[in-house]
DNA sequence: AAACATTTGGAAAACGTTACCCACATCACT
DNA sequence: AGTGATGTGGGTAACGTTTTCCAAATGTTT
């Protein structure tokens, strides 16, 4: 009754079935030319027949495996799920299988995970915000087609895809601009490193949030609290800001998560929110949406951001030497009860 | 500039370098028997040198890939989350890499990943919360080593790892009835299909807290609302109990997300937790934990659960013909502001 | 010194596909 | 009929490992 599995069937045992030669089969398995209709479905019957699937492993040795590699850096983040739901509905009726690797965070898990995945002979690989060395990832793409997303700068060998981070920050100083406040504070994620002050999405939103004031004739109340993208980082970057001789009256918070720690100090300081301080967050995760905290944020399409790099995989894998590409999005904001007229 | 990327170096160049066998190689790439230690070290020499990295693909044909499936019907779920860390600890310095098929709801998309991974000639698989049919199961497991996590039940082919529902929903009883609640309501995730009415947890759940309240001499009070486990299950859950001729003084959802939605309808029924009533969910998530809701839940040990997981998995992969074990891990309750005496 | 066991190293055959050719048949046009 | 293009099918050599032998060298026991 336990029996020992049965050998797998392989693409011999279809063509000896289908009474036809084993580059018959392999033709009709990769909509190849050279198959006339009549041996198609032949081959087709024959697969059916001896329910036969094509092993990944034998492929990746000549051709393609059929599999796309994710690499995210946390598995918690609601926006880099929504990203991958976007990925697997334009990939979901194709030949390609999604993969990903569980949460890499930092250079070294990153490395290891992309090493994992070339090893494994994906076709194509999604980097999602990875903070890899930029000749790092242009390496990474002249050996498998790639795509990045939400990280900001061009590349000769890697497609790109990110959300107007500059824009969203303009969004949310706009908003609370047109709200009559003017000490509009930024809590940002520390950086020190040279490229990512250039191109990862937190240094842009502070970017863009400078620029958003100037724009704004707001230069002199730029006031920003440089601590890290957490709920900790929130609460700590609150604070600093709520000590302030004269204290703003909106922080804007470069994270949904830094938001809730902001809200979490402004209310142990005895402060109401929006009455004495409006905040305003960004990602608009599921968090920002949940009715007893509904904080006003900026919405980056995360699924749109998803199928928009599925897209660009698929063209460089049939493609591989296109020009590159990058596609930026742009971002919404979410107006809650979280931010107040002045 | 652009350079078309080298060649991968294989074992061939490495065997060349080191001027030994190819066969001598892969020995040492093993740590297979029959390599002198002044072999070894020379080959390792030559692979560092050469920064050689074994191609999956072409191991798979004849080997293992060294790689381990996870399925796993929901990405969003914290839950979830912590059992793949639990797994990746585990797995973390051993030479396994993990990879998972993004949520995977339903019997179809399950199976559809499910035969993806054994394309990809995985060492192992680890299903989380499987819904296929159990001859399914049985069947995916003679074919590669499988573990199965969060569905109860034996098989004579996979093993198995739970979390005791059973205990976690006696331990909601036994806290209300402490409290001194008589009218303890249950809201269940509705199921129809007979052998997932015996091994899903849902199903566990309220069977355990049908058995608790006998064990309590309440059984006349057993009061089930029969809806999802989702939040607009549990809002919709809770109006069917409020609407009752007499109201309950407690409800056990059977879930995070459900007693969410709970708290909604019975705010919105104008009642106040829990001085009117006592809520209590399932699971610990993040949503539990966080300030504001401070909901008393069963925390089922994720971390542990992956960590048994995957311990089981390696141990099957080195010896496929041991007996299954099933490991049954005891959950605990946390109380928080959510259960008061009444 | 003979007989046997163990260690060390390698040659060569898988593993299941795809890619690159070549052969033949058919068809259309001179 | 001859020439070339096109369609159809297959033979076979890769691809990069592991596995299964086997042989030689070395060590150990009679």
């Amino acid at each position: 009754m336990d029996k020992p599995a049965p050998r797998r069937v392989t693409i011999v045992d279809v063509a000896r079935h289908a009474q036809v030669s084993t580059t018959a089969v392999s033709k009709v398995l990769r909509n190849a030319y050279g198959a006339s209709p009549a041996m198609r479905t032949k081959v087709q019957q024959a697969i059916a027949d001896l329910g036969y699937r094509p092993s990944a492993a034998a492929r990746g040795l000549r051709g393609q495996t059929y599999t796309i590699g994710v690499m995210l850096p946390e598995l918690r983040n609601l926006f880099f799920a929504d990203i991958l739901d976007g990925i697997t509905a334009q990939l979901g009726d194709s030949d390609y299988q999604v993969l990903l690797a569980p949460g890499c965070n930092g250079e070294k898990a990153e490395a290891r995970v992309i090493d994992a995945m070339i090893d494994r002979s994906m076709d194509g690989l999604v980097l999602i915000a990875p903070v890899s060395a930029k000749s790092r990832l242009n390496e990474v793409a002249r050996s498998v087609p790639t795509v990045v997303v939400g990280r900001h700068g061009s590349s000769p060998a890697y497609d790109s895809v990110t959300d107007d981070d500059i824009a969203g920050a303009a969004l949310v100083v706009e908003h609370l601009a047109g709200l009559g406040h003017r000490r509009i504070a930024h809590i940002e994620h520390h950086e020190t490193d040279r490229v990512r002050l250039a191109e990862m999405p937190n240094a842009q939103r502070a970017h863009g949030y400078r620029e958003a004031m100037i724009a704004h004739g707001l230069e002199d109340q730029i006031d920003i609290a440089s601590t890290s993208y957490t709920q900790a980082g929130g609460y700590l970057g609150a604070r600093q800001l709520l000590d302030r001789p004269v204290r703003p009256t909106a922080i804007f918070a470069g994270a949904d998560v830094v938001a809730l720690g902001a809200l979490e100090a402004i209310a142990e300081a005895g402060l109401s929110v929006p009455g004495d301080i409006s905040v305003a967050g960004y990602d608009n995760s599921a968090l920002a949406a949940f009715g007893p905290i509904s904080l006003t944020s900026v919405d980056q399409d995360g699924r749109q951001m998803g199928v928009n790099a599925a897209r660009l995989l698929i063209d460089r894998i049939d493609q591989r030497d296109r020009r590159t590409a990058q596609i930026k999005l742009s971002p919404t904001l979410v107006i809650r009860r979280t931010t107040a007229a002045r």
